[in-house]
DNA sequence: AAACTATTTGGCTATATTACCAAATAGTAA
DNA sequence: TTACTATTTGGTAATATAGCCAAATAGTTT
């Protein structure tokens, strides 16, 4: 593999990463609804509001969300809808999984 | 968050982390094209055979490819061709990357 | 059975990720 | 300015991941 397919890949997988979490996947999913404050995030995912920060910092910086001070708060919204798509499809492997368990019984 | 809502986000990120490396997002792009046997691959990633096995292992355990052993090869097939229609959301996202960063200038 | 080939597994070290706390920053209100 | 609130950043310890080598396993050929 060449320097830029390997390049690329690693790009790929950069995004791919900053889904790759239970939080971050939940996050995805809430702003799918609309716009929330980190404030918002924080009480839902109930963790330390530090640690919701880094981990919109990690969508922030792979570029699937994009944030929007406004006064005190800031504001996270989905910036690629796709990203839903994406996780559909990871459905859609949970449910193969499921079904291929139960054709070995 | 309840505990079931955390399993479900919890098993859609492992099948993502499954997929947040750079050489099984090169694995997936390659089955796209057909199944191969673990020495093709091998060859292709050039690392040494372990660690292309033990990536497989990762993408078999999470659901998204399957093997096959004929003789003395094993022989990997994509099992959810969706995967691909994430590959090309994860590719929006770096171009919509890209386009901000030049607004930005 | 013995030699050979393809793949997987175990063990190890190096590196990366995560979560929390504490401290810093930025905006608002008194 | 001081006090207050929301968020980010730095530091740190615990855990997870990655890659290589060596050894084990499974199938083939002689």
């Amino acid at each position: 593999m060449d320097k830029q397919t390997a390049a690329k890949y690693k790009a790929r997988a950069n995004i791919m990463k900053a889904l790759a979490h239970p939080t971050r996947l939940f996050i995805v999913d809430e702003l799918s609804k609309g716009e929330r404050c980190v404030c918002e995030l924080r009480e839902m995912v109930g963790a330390d509001i530090s640690t919701v920060s880094k981990h919109l910092a990690i969508l922030r910086n792979a570029g699937i969300v994009v944030d929007d001070k406004r006064g005190l708060q800031v504001y996270y919204t989905l910036q690629v809808p796709c990203i839903l798509k994406s996780l559909e499809c990871v459905e859609q492997v949970l449910k193969s999984k499921i079904e291929n368990q139960l054709a070995m019984m």
